[in-house]
DNA sequence: CTGTTAGCGCTTTCAC
DNA sequence: GTGAAAGCGCTAACAG
């Protein structure tokens, strides 16, 4: 492969004039510069990135670390963040973190192939963060706490939108409502499972274990978790599926059994995912300051970057977007 | 930051020695590396990574390059792409190539930052492929034919799709059949539109000029476009999306003109994405090889790293899966 | 088993 | 305006 050592000697001129005429405001003469490219273009020669960056130490490039890049959730998450990174100059690569401790995103911030990093990866551990975050790479996380220099937080409230989507089946008379969870640990489930908790607490409305089920923050787990409610033979009034994605799923579940939304049992889900308005009964969901918080976060990461001083930690509320899949209870008792 | 230079005087050894025991299969004695590992921890030393690949000339990692990180459609095809990455040890990134020639994606393709790539992305010119691939530099294209050395192309053929869409709703009865396109330029929509064509002159059908409307490929595309063919006042008896979002937003925009599908018009997408079993009718669609097309991307790209011969060109076909969203015609003459 | 040394390809002072 | 030279941080011969 061509290297501007090549291209300086076909030039015939020396290699750091080669890199100059290459370079953008270089002062080089019009004629030194037309042979250098001319040179650069017979040999098809192309600029090693590496080299580059390693020189310049700063690649002008940010990472957005993902769990899953292929989730519906993340859409718009990506789009603002890909938005404020282009506007000001800087390039933006994902990355996920598939495998953990081993995996790409991981790499990438250990190696520090990129100018700072936001992420939204339930599994990057708090120690890689704390470990790879440092003056020139700060990191802004978006689903948990993590406190260390150079780390930002920038947070969803999801112990309020729990709250508020079981306060609102409350209020339309429900009492047997049941709670189909993400993954147990994961930082957004706790969030929303103590909102839900607090609010029938607040109620004085007992929960029922087994109105709890796993449904792994998935279609095909809300599905199943869905099946599972169904054939323990005692329908709960009201299903808070803690997001849209389980939603779909247990909604589909319902249909095949041919219970009806809302009329039979209400659905509320989580997130405002895309999809949620287009299901037929539409999704009653809280929405999830999506957009806004990877504008913020991609904003904080930048401050950061210049060196500028910046809050540790931001916090979004949520709202309830009321649509089509929860009714009043008809009271049955 | 801290070196590997600053870990090996701490640890009191050469810079070489250091970098053994730092690495993985390095002949150094157990001692040493247990101070090295000890000096590197203390100084929180972690590796710069651009060092490293300048010095391998290799960075075990292959870009995705995709228009839009966000659309649902990349969903499998992201899924596919990793799992096989992932499984040879490699690291995978996506980059959008939002900014044509100036993206990220360019930019990453011609300054070599990754092994290789697979590109699904309308807005990466022919010439910068060709310039880019290169010995040691293959480029897997997925949505076009580009000829040249180091360049793969596995299609699927979208001429055939749309065909058998167009011949499934002749089959049903449907003579007056409109086409919401994608942008004009767009490879998959010239090769859809024109299978369109074929079948539509196979059956003697005349294409009407006010029946073929822009929809962009989005979603909210093609609401507008639905509504433009709404407001026309001349309903067809079937409408062709040549995507799966334009049609969701057109059942939208049905739906809320009250008009019913598949009774008072025919539906039928493309690409199968995992929205259209949701929608209610479920949409009948042509379902694109997306995972497998991925797979196959990603096992040539892999393939063409380890220097072995492979095919320069694929092609899948295309199936339809019926769902609920077309029904037989109603002879109205 | 450990240290010395020579670059990977590029940018960037600093003289000329 | 142009060239020589240093060095970014790392790896990998090659000696010892």
């Amino acid at each position: 492969m061509a290297t501007i050592k090549d291209v300086a000697k076909l030039a015939g001129v020396a290699l750091s004039t080669a890199s100059l005429a290459l370079g953008e405001g270089g002062r080089v003469s019009p004629a030194t510069r037309q042979k250098v490219l001319e040179a650069a273009r017979e040999l098809n020669y192309q600029k090693n990135g590496f080299a580059m960056d390693l020189k310049r130490s700063q690649t002008r490039t940010i990472a957005l670390i993902l769990s899953d890049l292929s989730g519906p959730y993340f859409s718009e998450l990506i789009q603002s963040v890909q938005d404020f990174a282009l506007s000001r100059g800087y390039d933006l690569i994902a990355c996920s973190s598939v495998g953990g401790q081993d995996s790409t995103a991981v790499k990438f911030l250990r190696e520090k192939r990129v100018d700072g990093a936001i992420v939204l990866a339930h599994n990057v551990s708090n120690e890689v963060l704390q470990e790879s975050a440092r003056e020139g790479f700060p990191i802004v996380v978006l689903d948990r706490v993590v406190l260390g220099d150079y780390l930002i937080n920038v947070l969803v409230d999801g112990e309020q939108g729990g709250y508020e989507a079981t306060k609102y089946l409350i209020e339309q008379g429900h009492r047997r409502i049941a709670y189909i969870s993400g993954p147990v640990n994961s930082y957004d489930n706790i969030q929303r499972y103590s909102g839900y908790q607090r609010a029938l607490s607040e109620h004085a409305l007992q929960e029922l274990k087994k109105w709890n089920v796993i449904g792994h923050f998935t279609q095909e787990g809300g599905f199943q978790a869905t099946k599972m409610l169904i054939l323990q033979g005692d329908l709960p009034e009201a299903i808070f599926y803690a997001n849209d994605e389980m939603a779909l799923g247990g909604m589909k579940a319902l249909a095949e059994s041919g219970i009806r939304i809302p009329e039979q049992v209400s659905v509320i889900g989580y997130d405002d995912i895309f999809q949620s308005q287009y299901v037929q009964p539409s999704l009653t969901t809280i929405r999830q300051p999506k957009y806004e918080a990877g504008s913020m976060a991609a904003h904080l990461l930048f401050q950061a970057l210049e060196g500028q001083f910046v809050n540790k930690s931001y916090k979004f509320s949520v709202e309830l977007v009321e649509r089509n899949s929860c009714a009043p209870s008809l009271v049955r008792k």
